[in-house]
DNA sequence: GTCTATACGCGGATAGAC
DNA sequence: GTCTATCCGCGTATAGAC
């Protein structure tokens, strides 16, 4: 909102202080969630003092607001930009669930869900909620059109295989997380390809 | 390990002091997680002074151990207690899935990892990697049952099959904690069934 | 086994100078 | 806009008395 907003993804030095702070806590929070990240290591991170955050923000939660609503645009932006593309339902579905993600660091939207803080919170909630939501229409849209095209055999519900693709997802990072490998998350993935496709003519 | 193990589930007063700590954390780890939870708020969970916790307990590490390896514990139990039961693959399964479950509490295994310093400690992610890698393992043996009595078509991998149900399961208390209502969990769970079913022979 | 005292830095800010 | 000072309670223990 500042002049010059250089999309650097760095806390470099070209940003602007605010900038500088939404894209440290932007980091902080994937990294370690909200209770886990404290003003003072969103400072450090940023290069800027505790004056300089809280000239910008009101406190902690504000600046978190911030970087949640960011980063849950760059979630959308980015599935858009594999959901909208070409190809038959079946294909674009893969092609999101393939895509390549940097899977032990786990969802930067999904995660939140499990920070007390911010599931308390409908402020905070709610870009996560509305992510979330987004991303079950756009790929129930997605299945419906292939309903309709006679791509997958029915009966099938495009809202609960929305919603089971999406949990897939965010249940294969758990798996990820846990054991420590990305293995666990291409191995759910590949399941519900496997069901899936057993659904569609080819 | 002290006299009467009495199991009882509230912090009362027939329980030890050292049994007391053990289930308010357990309950403040599923609450709040690791991060989130403090001794402080641990030890008044439990009715119990600092000196008591720390004579019991090397810190909080220890003490979450304890808590977190009995929770492994109860969770493989239980799900053994349907898994186990009577029934097809496929009925065991969706025994499984449709389970009572706590939803929006989210799964008290699960969700530390997405805490950063149990996922950092190896000694901590044990039992979380152990409860979950067993999960599959349990629910691999049982789709390859299926397979093998000629109840669910081939070809599919057990292994990949069991790991989308926990993925699916795991990723639907996100959904249902994004949106605060249970209802997204029983959507993704009955797209899953819904997969699942279409390569079963009734 | 449990209690009280003490410690020290962090979490999360506010106030006012520059 | 940013810096420094100051605040107060919490987080996470350790020490020693009872």
């Amino acid at each position: 909102m500042t002049t010059r907003t250089s999309t650097s993804a760095a806390a470099g030095t070209t940003a602007s202080a605010s900038e500088r702070l939404v894209e440290a806590t932007r980091e902080l929070l994937w990294e370690r969630g909200y209770v886990g990240t404290s003003p003072k290591a969103i400072q450090q991170a940023a290069g800027a003092g505790q004056g300089s955050m809280y000239h910008h923000f009101t406190g902690k939660p504000d600046l978190a607001l911030a970087a949640i609503r960011r980063t849950a645009d760059e979630l959308r932006a980015g599935a858009e930009r594999v959901l909208g593309g070409p190809g038959s339902a079946y294909a674009r579905i893969e092609a999101y669930l393939l895509r390549e993600r940097d899977v032990l660091r786990g969802c930067p939207v999904g995660r939140l869900t499990m920070d007390p803080d911010v599931v308390v919170s409908d402020e905070l909630r709610a870009p996560v909620d509305e992510t979330l939501h987004w991303l079950r229409g756009r790929l129930a849209g997605i299945v419906q059109e292939g309903l309709d095209d006679g791509e997958f055999e029915g009966p099938l519900s495009a809202e609960e295989i929305a919603s089971t693709v999406v949990a897939t997802v965010q249940g294969g990072y758990v798996l990820a997380r846990a054991s420590g490998s990305p293995a666990a998350f291409d191995t759910a993935v590949r399941g519900l390809l496997a069901l899936l496709s057993a659904r569609t003519r080819h």
